[in-house]
DNA sequence: ACCGGAGCCTGTTAGC
DNA sequence: TGCTAACAGGCTCCGG
């Protein structure tokens, strides 16, 4: 469930907490979760080294390290990173044991304890010379200048995918996910069902804004929490209490009064107006 | 190239 | 009240 406006909340979060520590060991408890390389390859190689950069790639966070090597690190639904006092943080401690949920843990230079916990363990971290090599298929940036409406018109001509798949699909655009897709699509007043090449440029100028704008008011108000997601400061995200359809199915809308439809597309809960939105 | 569905996971909620 | 089944949704893989 982080999407964009949640990892570059998680990314700015991390940045002054890690900027300049150094990694002393790590442990993988699910080595699933190591996504490349091999395990025991990781926690070698990322032994010693310090965290030196931080940036997003759509929902991928990027922690670059002294050694030129970049640890990526994906959420996906329920995973989350906390980084816990040196008081707290001992693995033998009583006072706040890592739990089952604990599949990755990175012993710092100052005590602290870096974890990675994540409930369906969907999540997934790598560590790469060449970012490319995980975030090269990635579609545009929304919220970079270069993304404008005919990056958008390009991706959806001759589509015949509903919108709303195609707004979840990474390689059209980068970092939108169920929330963000069904917000954009109300905010822009289109039917989430409609062919995404059946929409005329106006459509797709209306849906370029309304993408950076709902992105933005994302990231203005620290993301959105719903059940498992809280930035690493453990401060919640606001965001959900302004959702305009989101989660709303059988309630009014907003703006007109009728009830929220909720539907699957893409294998994905859908909310939309049947009124606003055509 | 594109599209839709299965599978990965487990805690929470809905329904009998 | 207690059990089971559906649901949540990020992404990859596979068949058509």
């Amino acid at each position: 469930m982080p999407e964009l406006p949640e990892v570059e909340t998680y990314v700015r979060a991390l940045e002054p907490l890690l900027t300049g520590k150094t990694i002393l060991t790590a442990e993988v408890r699910w080595p699933r979760t190591i996504a490349f390389p091999e395990a025991a390859r990781f926690t070698d190689l990322v032994r010693g080294r310090r965290f030196a950069s931080f940036g997003r790639r759509g929902k991928y966070m990027l922690l670059g390290l002294d050694s030129g090597e970049t640890l990526i690190v994906h959420l996906r639904m329920t995973g989350e990173l906390r980084l816990l006092a040196p008081a707290e943080s001992d693995s033998g401690s009583a006072v706040n044991p890592p739990d089952k949920h604990t599949h990755v843990l990175f012993a710092l230079d100052t005590g602290e304890v870096l974890r990675f916990r994540d409930m369906r363990k969907f999540g997934r971290i790598w560590l790469v010379e060449d970012t490319a090599s995980v975030v090269g298929k990635l579609g545009p940036e929304p919220l970079e200048e270069a993304f404008v409406p005919q990056t958008l018109a390009k991706s959806l001509a001759g589509r015949k995918a509903n919108i709303k798949a195609l707004l979840l699909n990474q390689t059209v655009l980068a970092g939108v996910g169920n929330i963000y897709a069904d917000e954009s699509l109300f905010l822009a007043r289109i039917d989430p069902r409609r062919a995404g090449g059946s929409l005329n440029l106006e459509e797709i100028e209306r849906l370029h804004l309304a993408l950076r704008e709902v992105l933005n008011a994302g990231i203005e108000n620290q993301g959105s929490s719903l059940q498992n997601y809280a930035p690493p400061t453990g401060a919640k995200g606001g965001f959900q209490e302004k959702f305009q359809v989101f989660r709303r199915g059988g309630e009014p809308c907003f703006c007109c009064g009728a009830p929220i439809n909720r539907t699957v597309l893409g294998q994905r809960s859908t909310h939309f107006c049947p009124d606003c939105q055509k």
